[in-house]
DNA sequence: TTAAATTTCGACTAGTAAGTCGATATATAA
DNA sequence: TTATATATCGACTTACTAGTCGAAATTTAA
């Protein structure tokens, strides 16, 4: 009686559409500069049917970011798990990385940015982000002194909208033809 | 009878005023956040005459960045003329910025954070802005290959401000240590 | 078919903030 | 002293936008 699987599944298709429009308008207005009116322009919707999936502009905004990271993160995890040598999974983890980027390069580029932009800390998704930085921190100690590694992988968990944005193919060429010597 | 220059001096200070009081509500607030009625009130003056010395609040904004990009590289310029080698012009240049980055960290990090957030380009402190990286690149190729450069250089003309922000104190350490052995 | 639940929406409200206005105060210069 | 130019200001206007409301459309389930 209460809802049935099919119902659940479009309204999260719903909350997707929502939130791809909100991409758009917020990558190229900002937070402050988007307008909810414009989302749901860009989105399909009427302005008041945002507001029944969503409670506010922020949380459309936080929405975006939470989903991102956390489906990023649950993409690793497969990777982390089947549990080869630190210096695979680490190099495994970066290809993965490097997959979800190519596939929404938009989406990614905001994610990466957007946290320099805004102010308000405590948010859900950087839970996900942290234990990603972290994981990547904690295999790079380990892998660290092994000699040859490709120059730009620093670059890469320091600042990784950068390495996409400037030198990604440059990266990924390098990367693939270390691990064709390995 | 128009104007003495006391008149335009003390004209000028005023102006400085509500720049500085702007520099923080913008430093807190941001471009969006931050109300002329706050900066009225932190540069103790009615907003009215805010609007007296200025436009509009976007150009208040672009002031603090011409005015600040104008005079760093004023002072630049004095160290390019006398003609010494590029090297030592190169160095000289980066202790100059340093210098005046030490002396008013709070405008440097603003001028250097706040063009990745504004978008409207074409802007009058860009002429400023890309003159100092021009100089500093020209530079940069003639010494390039000269060896023993402090690892830190390429960092701080690509990104100065992070050099300022987490790196301050060992990258000038390093380049003092590096100017005792020439 | 029909009643209840879900979804949609444009018009409305309320609050905020940029920018203006007209009046007043203060300095200048004769 | 007085007329003119400069400087200051709070109240007001105007525009915009987040968020609400109540009504209507659509879907579901009996």
């Amino acid at each position: 009686m209460p809802v049935s699987k099919r119902q659940l599944e479009e309204r999260e298709m719903r909350k997707e559409r929502i939130l791809t429009g909100a991409l758009e308008v917020f990558k190229s207005k900002g937070l402050e500069g988007a307008t909810m009116d414009e989302i749901a322009a860009e989105s399909g919707f009427g302005k008041a049917t945002l507001y029944y999936y969503f409670n506010s502009k922020e949380e459309v905004f936080a929405a975006i970011l939470t989903n991102g990271w956390q489906n990023l993160w649950s993409s690793l995890e497969s990777v982390i798990a089947d549990h080869k040598g630190p210096r695979q999974v680490f190099i495994n983890v970066l290809l993965k990385i490097a997959e979800n980027v190519r596939n929404r390069p938009g989406l990614y580029e905001f994610l990466f940015n957007a946290p320099k932009v805004v102010h308000f800390e405590e948010q859900p998704w950087r839970i996900y982000q942290n234990r990603m930085y972290g994981t990547l921190r904690v295999y790079w100690k380990t892998v660290y002194r092994q000699a040859n590694f490709p120059r730009l992988i620093p670059n890469f968990f320091l600042k990784p909208w950068a390495v996409f944005s400037w030198g990604w193919s440059s990266w990924e060429a390098e990367l693939n033809q270390y691990l064709k010597k390995t």
